[in-house]
DNA sequence: ACTATTCTTGGTACCAGGTACTAATTTTTT
DNA sequence: AAAAAATTAGTACCTGGTACCAAGAATAGT
């Protein structure tokens, strides 16, 4: 029983890990990886107490589904490539299938927006700030797997009012426009 | 034809909402909840091109681990509450602590514009639509726990092209007015 | 060498959640 | 009333399994 015993254990042991490295492996898969049958994978995954495929996809989906919710980690929308406070500021949105049209693969126009509008209250020296109007307009579709660049330019400053300008870019070519009125909040917390 | 593919078209778009907030539902939940036969169910996944259950958790699986939503993920921001494709649209959105400034309790603009926006874009009776540009304005502040009401009208449409107004509200309290110039994409599958 | 035990394989029936297709039926529009 | 659109029904088939049973192969203990 020992040499067959060790075959089986380094087996399962390998088994193991490989599941925890792609969960995505049918048990077609792995009989085809270690040369054994199919029945014996399956009786592997059940001494290790592994679920099926579909099981392991619905773990792997509920423990992603829990940490979506936040949005996109922080205050800003995309990611901050270089920012000059009070002046200027660049994000990085690349665009994924979620934030396209179900039938089409383009952007919709709330994500580009949220870019350059969480851009530009970004770039104002205060602890907060709020979007009091904006004109946009959009000069061509984004299509998912571009990557939006978005600039936000302080244009005019008075008092705690901003007028900031965005200009977001996919490859040198100009896909939106923006201006945005921010009020900075000076009350409370400032803080750090 | 009308009554009908409001209907239709309003169910293929809670439809689309439900599966983007839970994309466990299976054909079978589904036809529970909207009182249709699966088959019904099928053909309006087939329409909105939406996969079925495994494959979504399939990418879910791969994707939602690291390429969160930026937004809410649905096609709608916000939840439908009357619709009228053509004409106007209705839908209340809650703002939670997630749609909020660190420091504050004040949501931030690009939530209240999602809103709007994607409203502008479902009552377009149009397979797909895109929005060309806009001009809003932010009223007042919106806390943390209150309910934005938004209400969408097409004021004119020429062509492929809509204006629609979108005048948000926090109990009868105007927050937000936006101007939205929409492109509706009439190739392939503007339904039936 | 012979048996007992473990390991592996094969085969069958069955299931969920579908796809793909055809056809009939109901509803709505004209 | 006829035509078109929407819905429902039904079938054959698919994947990736479970659950179970029996047969065959490898190995250990004596």
């Amino acid at each position: 029983m020992a040499k067959c015993s060790i075959n089986k254990n380094t087996r399962q042991h390998q088994l193991s890990r490989y599941l925890n490295e792609d969960p995505f492996l049918t048990d077609d898969d792995l009989s085809r990886i270690f040369g054994v049958s199919i029945q014996t994978i399956r009786l592997d995954r059940f001494d290790l107490h592994i679920p099926e495929l579909r099981e392991r996809l619905k773990n792997v989906a509920r423990g992603g589904n829990r940490q979506l919710r936040t949005m996109d980690g922080g205050e800003l929308v995309g990611d901050l490539v270089d920012l000059d406070i009070g002046n200027s500021g660049i994000s990085i949105l690349p665009v994924t299938p979620a934030m396209t049209l179900n039938k089409t693969s383009v952007a919709r126009g709330h994500h580009i927006f949220a870019q350059a509008n969480s851009l530009a209250v970004a770039v104002i020296d205060a602890g907060a700030a709020l979007t009091g109007s904006a004109r946009v307009s959009y000069k061509r579709p984004v299509y998912c797997g571009e990557k939006i660049l978005a600039k936000a330019v302080i244009k005019i400053k008075k008092g705690n009012k901003y007028m900031v300008k965005v200009t977001s870019e996919v490859k040198d070519e100009i896909v939106f426009k923006g201006k945005f009125l921010v009020f900075a909040l000076q009350e409370e917390g400032v803080s750090q």
